[in-house]
DNA sequence: GCTGTAGAACTTTTT
DNA sequence: GTTCTACAGC
């Protein structure tokens, strides 16, 4: 039951493990039998990295190098995690619940769970995610009469994020001017509610167990002491304070403790997270600050044909900075990749549905074949297009269960439950369903909380009069639901909540109510299962107990918890709502396309794969274009959609495409300009000055036509022949300074197309860089 | 206190 | 073009 008997070497497998190493490569076989010290195994796409990360984990508890319990393995998804679990146990008979497996996050709320009277929270504390930080930013501002218009929420929200990232506390923010000034002042007001109302953002379950693990060196010793092997996957989007979390688990040999062994996978090349503080540069510190004495690259590609690996390595080959890498596979040349330029953004997805129409009709499985994009606003034509040719398809994105305004409502209750302080959840439901307690009463309780220094719930009673009997039968109601759930099921819990709550009924009477109904019935399932998931709930508590006790026995540890109190099932099932939004696969398991972001795709894999949307502005994106950075940022995203695909790779690209309202007119992703000729196969002909007039080609159609005009760009840069009819008569060309009535000054940057396609791009001044139809735009020559 | 309409936003996203 | 937010009117 404890699983944390450290000397529990009680698997039945034969001591050496060697059967465990059966099928790897040298590489992998390298990795996985690596010394106990530091290593980074630079693995790229396909190479089998998942692989060699559970088989380095269980080839070291084979040869009895470490005991369940000396193991920590870190993740970023639940996915991953889940994956890693299901692996290592189908290797070894063991329970893989003693071991520390799990996201960065989820083992902070672990650690903050054990600790958390040295953390200074309430046991039972509760995690906002970001719908819930934005609303508990909202609600700031209110009380403090915060401009939204000067400091917007969202983007509070990001500095604050930013800011724990960084492990800056309110204190640490450099103050320059008045607006830094009154940022570090809001964070400081945030976090001061957060304290107050005992809820915990994403940011601060790390900032605080990197917190504790830094400034309690007992603490610290203990974990370092207990921690024989720390294996980090996808460590090229770590963040800096992961990085420095990370370290601290880290023993160097000092205060008695031997050294311990830090074991980090990840592929730079595969870096596309850096918009959300991921830094590549943590594995280059890595290795020169823990001076990594090994490094292996797993270069052997196990999942494409050649004309598709060559494609990603050339394109990657682009990018400086990298720590080096090069993909070989033994599939063969395969299929090439198929290129095809159409006139609009539906004429691309009609020509993606008939090639899966085509794909499919030779017995391709829908659920093999996916089509990736940029961004989520391509999704919708593609969808409509699949839809009218009923096609099932399944869009990856979007609201997750736990994220769903019902489910949120129903969990707010609950934890009210638990946290009567959480003044987010109360006022979430406080009058949902409708019960007549409006904005002026909500104010009136709000001031009287204030004035008293109480949460919400306890402030009521200070409202005179009818709003303040309504506000109290509302206190009530839970009290009583509280009293009642006492002896129940964590299931029979989530029933009375939502009956007394109302939120049952109020969404049967609803007209378009029935979704959500299904869903808190779900969330009634979802209940019932997780008690029987295997003791999520006892198994925290388990460790607290333990390991407290250790800590604070040994070192008479202030402020450390070691009582018998166990997580109830409901915080447990709490904790696991906030930490794992849940699927959003409606229809998963079915045969049917899949359509995500380029960003979704990355750690899957699909026979077929379609990158639509190949044009400059979309992708690379114009947002990231600007800077170096950036565009690196992007190809290496233009990487890892090349390199899901295992058999056939398609890329399309639009003329002309319907954004935010109206047509932009798009050239050619650079992206095409980097891919190796001889593994491709254009379906229509490179786009030329002379060629736009080509009729929406008819599906599948191969002539290849003479390539002349390879790159407008650069004729247009040598100043020549490029937009012949339109810019010759206007004086409008590369360089020329123009005026938009609505954008203002700017530069032609390029102008590509003839008649009535012909465009510009014009770099503005204060609008940045656009793509101008010059048949529309009123563009006046300033010189 | 609720409902309807006008206005703004809009890259990528897990925890 | 769509979708969410905010404020005004009933």
């Amino acid at each position: 039951m404890s699983g944390f008997d450290f000397d529990d070497h009680s698997f039945s497998t034969p001591a050496s493990g060697e059967h465990l190493l059966k099928g790897l490569n040298a590489e992998q076989r390298q990795a996985v039998t690596l010394p106990d010290a530091h290593a980074l195994i630079l693995a790229g796409a396909g190479s089998g990295k998942t692989r060699v990360l559970t088989t380095r984990i269980a080839w070291l508890l084979a040869q009895q190098r470490v005991s369940p319990a000396g193991i920590m393995a870190v993740t970023f998804t639940n996915k991953a995690a889940k994956e890693m679990t299901a692996r290592l146990s189908a290797m070894l008979p063991l329970n893989v619940r003693g071991m520390w497996i799990g996201t960065f996050h989820g083992l902070c709320n672990r650690f903050l769970r054990a600790h958390y009277q040295a953390a200074n929270l309430p046991q039972a504390f509760q995690i906002l995610d970001m719908q819930d930080q934005l609303s508990a930013i909202k609600r700031l501002y209110k009380q403090f009469n915060i401009d939204d218009e000067q400091f917007p929420a969202k983007q509070m929200q990001w500095f604050i994020g930013g800011c724990k990232e960084e492990g800056m506390r309110p204190q640490d923010v450099p103050v320059r001017d008045a607006e830094s000034r009154k940022k570090a002042e809001i964070y400081q007001l945030y976090e001061d509610q957060c304290q107050r109302e005992g809820v915990v953002d994403f940011g601060e379950l790390m900032l605080r167990s990197y917190e504790i693990l830094r400034d309690h060196p007992l603490v610290r010793q203990h974990y370092q002491r207990r921690f024989r092997h720390i294996l980090v996957d996808e460590f090229q989007d770590t963040n800096r304070l992961q990085y420095r979390w990370l370290k601290l688990f880290v023993s160097n040999g000092a205060d008695g403790i031997a050294p311990n062994a830090l074991f980090a996978v990840g592929d730079d090349d595969q870096s596309i997270y850096a918009f959300r503080g991921a830094r590549v540069g943590n594995m280059n510190d890595f290795v020169t600050e823990l001076k990594v004495a090994h490094q292996i690259k797993l270069e052997q590609n196990y999942r494409s044909h050649s004309n598709i690996l060559d494609s990603a390595n050339a394109l990657i080959s682009h990018n400086t900075r990298r720590l080096g890498k090069n993909l070989r596979t033994d599939a063969g040349a395969g299929e090439p990749v198929r290129v095809v330029e159409l006139p609009s953004d539906m004429a691309e997805a009609h020509w993606i549905v008939s090639q899966i129409r085509q794909l499919v009709g030779d017995g391709n499985e829908r659920k093999e074949i996916a089509i990736l994009y940029r961004s989520n606003a391509q999704s919708r034509v593609i969808e409509s297009t699949l839809f009218n040719a009923g096609i099932a398809y399944r869009v990856y994105g979007g609201l997750r269960f736990f994220e769903r305004a019902e489910v949120k409502h129903a969990l707010a209750y609950l934890r009210l439950l638990d946290s009567p302080r959480d003044n987010t959840s109360f006022l979430r439901v406080v009058n949902f369903p409708p019960r007549g307690i409006g904005a002026r009463t909500i104010e009136q309780l709000q001031d009287a909380a204030r004035a008293a220094n109480l949460a919400l719930h306890d402030a009521v009673h200070q409202v005179p009069g009818k709003a303040g009997a309504n506000l109290a039968s509302f206190v009530a109601k839970i009290d009583v639901m509280r009293e009642q759930s006492q002896h129940l099921t964590l299931k029979e819990i989530v029933e009375l909540a939502l009956d007394t709550s109302g939120l049952l009924e109020h969404y049967q009477n609803e007209r378009d109510g029935a979704d959500r109904v299904e869903n808190l019935q779900e969330l009634v399932n979802a209940a019932e299962s997780f008690v029987s998931m295997e003791g999520f709930g006892r198994e925290t508590p388990g460790m607290a107990q333990a390991e407290v006790g250790v800590v604070a026995d040994a070192a008479g540890v202030q402020g450390m918890g070691a009582d018998g109190e166990t997580l109830s099932p409901l915080a447990a099932f709490l904790t696991h709502a906030a930490l794992e939004a849940g699927d959003n696969q409606a229809q998963a398991g079915q045969d049917a396309v899949q359509l995500m972001t380029v960003h979704a795709a990355k750690g899957l894999e699909f026979n077929a794969v379609f990158i639509s949307g190949l044009e400059e502005g979309l992708f690379p994106h114009e947002n990231a274009m600007n800077d170096y950075d950036g565009l690196e940022e992007e190809r290496r995203l233009m990487y890892v959609a090349i390199t899901r695909a295992r058999q056939r790779l398609y890329l399309s690209h639009a003329q002309t495409r319907l954004l935010h309202g109206q047509t932009r007119y798009n050239i050619r992703s650079r992206f095409f300009d980097e891919l190796p000729e001889e593994c491709l196969k254009w379906l229509t002909p490179q786009r030329s000055a002379f060629a736009d007039a080509m009729p929406f080609p008819g599906a599948g159609r191969t002539h290849i036509e003479p390539q002349w005009n390879r790159d407008v760009r650069q004729s247009v840069g040598q100043g020549g022949a490029a937009a012949p009819q339109q810019g010759a008569g206007t004086g409008l060309r590369a360089g020329v300074r123009v005026f938009h009535t609505k954008f203002g000054e700017g530069t032609v940057q390029v102008i590509e197309g003839s008649g009535a396609d012909a465009r510009a791009q014009v770099r503005f001044l204060r609008h940045g860089v656009k793509w101008l139809a010059l048949g529309i735009a009123k563009l006046t020559v300033v010189e």
